[in-house]
DNA sequence: TTAAATCCCACGAAAAGCCATTGTATCCCG
DNA sequence: CGGGATACAATGGCTTTTCGTGGGATTTAA
């Protein structure tokens, strides 16, 4: 799985009341170069407490990989049992969300609550995926380099000098 | 297999007392998108206590696959009897029912008592195909994926909350 | 006729689409 | 090099459409 357009860079955008958020425009660019969709599918992240985001082909070729697996391992019960897991997890856990003309998704509440957004959504490009982080999250975050944690504080008091 | 059109993302709708379920919009555009019946399959799902269901043409590629590994397969007496088994699970097991122009099945009391679906319908993407599990019934599954249960517990709070 | 399924309409909430404004970075030309 | 014009990004508010759902009427079958 090499894809040739990643994911780079970090924005913070503004969550409206109705719960809309931006995309940043350099995001959307790698979406709509892997494929030609205007929709992102978001995931609670496995391991921090921020959403993970990708575009739907990334998804498309995840399935496949399992789907190989699957063909590959012998077919024990165990074996079966993990598959159904991970499928659900793929695809039930998920939403796959368009974003309309000028860039903007419709936060599904579900998500916002699994990523703890309230009304800022720090974005930050990972190569093959993006995160969408609460700022403040990410700051409490021990796990998190204090060079990454600079970068969320130099956007948050650029949003604040405006 | 690689079907480009995948069945993602829960919802979690009534049944009245009609015994009528809306199948979730984002379902029935992927149904849509893969062929042009308004229409799905519905089966007992073979490990969990849920119902399975996709879309007709989903239906006729599985019934292709199964045939191609019985030519490949040697031809003796167990395999042979497996793809009887096999064969009868896939047709005599299920029913197809259309959804009307609102995007509602009228669920039929054999699949309903099969799956123990009674007024509330939780629907799950996996991909190829989708579950629709009574929520209760999810939530005291040990084998599924607290996570999961946490959508399930979200989509029935979300649904008393309005 | 009774029961069940299909069709039809209607309503409220939510989502999608549309236009308008602002700010910022970019470009072009003097 | 500077300054104005331009293009695009982010965001707010408003309008239109869609979705899920309930209820009644009409048709079909036993």
């Amino acid at each position: 799985m090499a894809l040739e357009h990643l994911f780079q860079g970090s924005a913070l955008n503004a969550v409206d009341a109705k719960g809309r958020v931006s995309i940043p425009a350099f995001l959307r660019g790698v979406i709509e170069r892997r494929g030609d969709a205007r929709t992102i599918v978001l995931a609670k992240h496995q391991s921090f407490p921020c959403l993970s985001a990708y575009d739907p082909a990334y998804a498309a070729l995840k399935h496949a990989k399992l789907e190989r697996l699957l063909e590959k391992e012998e077919t024990g019960p165990a074996a079966e049992l993990e598959y159904q897991q991970r499928n659900l997890m793929a695809f039930a856990a998920t939403e796959e969300v368009p974003y309309d003309s000028s860039g903007r998704i419709l936060m599904p509440p579900m998500m916002r609550r699994k990523g703890q957004i309230s009304d800022l959504a720090l974005f930050l490009g990972t190569g093959e995926t993006f995160q969408i982080w609460n700022p403040q999250l990410l700051l409490d975050e021990s796990r998190i380099p204090e060079d990454l944690k600079d970068i969320a504080r130099f956007r948050l008091e650029e949003r604040r000098a405006s």
